[in-house]
DNA sequence: AAAATAGACAACCGCGACGTA
DNA sequence: ATACGTCGCGGTTGTCTATTT
């Protein structure tokens, strides 16, 4: 026996919305709200449409201060890191992102952001929509897998080399892994395995071991990330800027959807991730470096998106600058290095509960998955 | 100029989680 | 404890439009 649907489909009105059914929504919950209701909204007002479709309506175009395409650079790279490290969880990432929509987030990383991870829209750079939006990235200088000049400047120097990281005054925290160390893992980039695991000392999260450093933390009682021993006080440019996520709704993430948070390898690199819960190795990923009709090289220039070209090239051998940015030399840089992939952070309840009661945030290393929580986290450790 | 193709975005659908009686 | 209604999420499909052939 099938679920019950939610309204007579036969007497809704399917398809796109008129100005008219917009302006019976909108004005109508600008004055009453939702009441709590969406199924019976429609009827209330006179609309032939599913309570559903309503709320979907409302959420993802009337509401107010929704913005509609024109993704800056930061939010490509908030979101970027945010699908690396939780995957498809498109409401949490749009958390992140005031004024969008998970609908649109979602719609732009399929479109868009996918492509440029794949790096295929950089070998067909001449989109084929001329009103997109991409015209206006190009047209403001964006570019994918180059330094670009029109945004802040997050580059750092080493030896004498400007490496632009993607990703803006993140909290820089200590790796437990030097670039020297990721470089020579790169030199070695034969097999699948190596850049699974490459990306998972560039990530951190991609891993279960406690020894990896989860650079920010999460306070449930005030709904704000913080990092440990952040040397970057500013918050201004960054995009985990606390200020971002504090219309952050507890209530409104469901707990378990989250609680496979962290992508699980084993020694071998090989993911261990849950099924079913959307939590999966983001595919994409798994599509780039695993599989086996793409050469190493066509590998790592969809990781350009995420590393930069400059590192790229480096981790490629094929640094024509001719110069050594290996044998160490890059220590002084992973730092900075370190925010190059790092996610925001998703906590353990235990840990987090410790953290609270010594007064300071700390580092929260999951114990064990079990003990792992995803948005759960953002009531559990106020409570 | 017309047809084919592809990109972008809006909207739908099914399912799991949640709240409540 | 459980059944039911609703909500919210993520995947997928549909539609429109620009570009290419």
């Amino acid at each position: 026996m099938g679920r019950a649907p939610c309204c007579d489909k036969a007497n809704v009105k399917k398809g796109p919305w008129s100005p008219e059914e917009d302006a019976k929504l909108k004005s109508y919950i600008e004055k009453h709200g939702t009441g709590g209701n969406w199924i019976a909204l429609p009827q209330k007002i006179g609309l032939k449409r599913c309570g559903k479709s309503c709320r979907l309506r409302w959420l993802n175009y009337l509401r107010p201060n929704i913005k509609h395409g024109g993704f800056s650079e930061e939010e490509d790279n908030l979101i970027c890191s945010l699908y690396i490290s939780i995957g498809s969880r498109w409401s949490i990432i749009a958390a992140q992102l005031p004024g969008r929509t998970d609908n649109d987030i979602k719609n732009y990383w399929n479109t868009r952001l996918k492509k440029k991870l794949l790096g295929k829209q950089r070998k067909d750079p001449s989109a084929r929509r001329g009103s997109g939006s991409l015209k206006q990235e190009l047209k403001s200088g964006i570019s994918v897998g180059k330094s670009n000049t029109n945004s802040m400047d997050y580059s750092f120097t080493c030896n004498n080399t400007q490496i632009t990281p993607y990703w803006p005054q993140l909290p820089s925290t200590p790796m437990p892994y030097t670039f020297h160390e990721a470089a020579t893992a790169t030199t070695a980039l034969n097999d699948h395995a190596s850049i699974r695991k490459l990306l998972i000392k560039l990530g951190g999260k991609f891993s279960n071991h406690s020894s990896n450093h989860l650079p920010v933390n999460y306070d449930s009682t005030s709904y704000q990330f913080s990092s440990e021993g952040s040397t970057s006080s500013s918050s201004s440019h960054n995009p985990y800027d606390p200020s971002l996520i504090g219309n952050i709704n507890p209530n409104s993430v469901h707990g378990s959807q989250f609680v496979h948070s962290q992508y699980n390898l084993d020694a071998g690199g090989n993911s261990q991730m849950p099924q079913g819960q959307g939590g999966n190795f983001p595919a994409e990923l798994g599509d780039l470096m695993g599989t086996s009709n793409l050469n190493d090289t066509q590998r790592l220039e969809g990781l350009e998106f995420l590393l930069g070209e400059e590192l790229m090239m480096m981790m490629m051998g094929n640094n024509n600058d001719g110069i050594a940015c290996g044998g160490g030399g890059f220590s002084n840089g992973w730092d900075d290095m370190s925010s190059l992939a790092y996610p925001p952070l998703i906590t353990s309840t235990s840990s987090c509960e410790a953290a609270h009661q010594q007064g300071s945030v700390q580092e929260c290393s999951p114990v064990d998955e079990s003990s792992f929580v995803g948005p759960r986290f953002l009531t559990m450790c106020g409570e």
